[in-house]
DNA sequence: TCTGGGGTCCTAGGACCC
DNA sequence: TCTGGGGTCCTAGGACCC
């Protein structure tokens, strides 16, 4: 059996932690640059507030109804998360956790006895809740995408499942599936949930019975098999290896406003570059190819049309790398090849992929200067400007006025992970 | 006269997830 | 004025190899 933990509202919850008169209120929290609601709060979503709505769009019933709202805070979320999934590792072990997503982790509970799964799963909604203050559902089945059809229903009947639910017995699994539309389940997009529709198809149970020749000919191919054998209880998606790492990093923003020069779209790829560098450096690994993007607004379609088109340049690199000015000096002539005057440039971005554990580097035979690996002056960057203020120390390519950097007018202070923000007690 | 079979690697693009 | 950011997996098709 496979469990599926999800914390309620995450971000609005990590929120509350420190603002306790905001217990029972609504909340929203904003995506990067203010633009569109990540998360909501019950309260919020009662109010008819949209979930990936843009916020100036609702801002009205937002200020009306007095919701609070804040800018998201990766550094309070992410600790936050940290603190949850160390929670459940202690409970069901070091190697069944499966951390999933910020806010999201399966378990694999295959050696827990079917009569005690539902106090099991209760302990490890209690735990959590006592041990970090943020509040989780719990959803357990045979197989993932079941376990992820348990955890659903048992958020949308709160009251009769105290958010815990175990879907085991065919019947409970029959009763589940039927309550779950396709659109619902995991695994079903838009355009699958369209095109099932279209077929008659409406709720889980149907799809289940789908002959699974029927799926690798119309879902996708195999991943069409493995979704119908899931919702048979034959699990299909593994538990993944916790020590597994990235085999992409991006780092991609909206500018605060449209740039138009060429200046402020280097000192963009340069910063983004930076900081894709130290996720790479955070997981070990060296880059073999940087890929850069740009998003300009073409206004052929008329002057207030939003037509985004975006362009891409790529270069491999002559040999794989975690050094930050290396990767800047890659980057920004592809950043060049891309910039045209006279365009308004929205958003721009960095990948870097072709990723390899950084001792197990494949050097070129015709690089003769090696860049030291495992640099001591990177990694004493990557502390200072994770600790004090983000980009206390940075490249001069990253530039000095930054006209393009994102709004975020609301965010709360990073209360567990920076000195000079610790919460106070007066 | 007439053109196999089996394989790898790479890229682009589509679908999905949170 | 104004719409986020970061990932995964799979497939098809082209280039190339023996």
């Amino acid at each position: 059996m496979r469990a599926i933990v999800d914390c309620n509202s995450f971000y609005c919850s990590c929120e509350r932690l420190f603002r306790p008169d905001l217990r029972e209120k609504p909340v929203v929290v904003l995506s990067n640059n203010d633009g569109c609601i990540v998360s909501r709060t019950d309260e919020a979503k009662k109010l008819g507030v949209g979930m990936a709505a843009p916020y100036y769009q609702n801002r009205e019933l937002i200020e009306k109804n007095e919701v609070a709202v804040f800018s998201s805070n990766y550094h309070l979320y992410g600790d936050l998360s940290m603190r949850v999934m160390d929670t459940l590792r202690e409970l069901a072990g070091e190697d069944r956790v499966e951390v999933y997503s910020v806010d999201e982790a399966f378990l694999d509970l295959s050696t827990i006895p079917a009569d005690t799964l539902t106090g099991m799963a209760t302990t490890l909604k209690e735990t959590v809740e006592q041990w970090t203050g943020i509040a989780v559902s719990v959803g357990v089945g045979p197989s993932k995408v079941l376990s992820k059809v348990a955890n659903r229903l048992s958020k949308k009947d709160k009251k009769g499942t105290r958010g815990v639910l175990v879907i085991q017995s065919p019947e409970q699994i029959r009763e589940a599936l039927e309550r779950t539309a396709v659109d619902d389940l995991w695994g079903v997009g838009r355009q699958y949930a369209m095109k099932l529709h279209h077929l008659g198809i409406d709720n889980g149970w149907q799809l289940r019975n789908m002959p699974e020749e029927w799926a690798r000919k119309h879902m996708g191919g195999v991943v069409g098999v493995r979704l119908i054998r899931e919702l048979n209880g034959i699990p299909c998606i593994p538990m993944k290896d916790p020590l597994e790492t990235k085999k992409m990093i991006a780092t991609t923003r909206m500018f605060g406003k449209p740039v138009f020069e060429l200046a402020e779209i280097r000192e963009a790829i340069a910063t983004y570059t930076a900081r894709a560098a130290e996720k790479l450096r955070r997981q070990f690994s060296v880059a073999g190819t940087i890929q850069v993007y740009v998003v300009t607004n073409d206004t052929r379609k008329g002057p207030y049309e939003y037509n985004p088109q975006s362009r891409w340049q790529y270069t491999h690199l002559a040999e794989a790398t975690d050094d930050t000015a290396t990767l800047i000096r890659a980057a920004l002539p592809l950043a060049e090849k891309l910039y045209q005057p006279g365009l308004k440039y929205l958003k721009g971005g960095v990948v870097l992929s072709g990723l390899v554990p950084a001792d197990a580097i494949q050097s070129n035979l015709f690089v003769q200067e090696h860049v030291r690996q495992d640099n001591p002056l990177l990694k004493a960057v990557d502390n200072i400007n994770f600790s004090y203020r983000s980009d206390v120390v940075k490249y001069v390519s990253s530039g000095l006025t930054r006209n393009w950097k994102m709004r975020q007018e609301l965010r709360s202070k990073r209360f567990t992970t920076r000195w000079d923000e610790l919460y106070e007690i007066h």
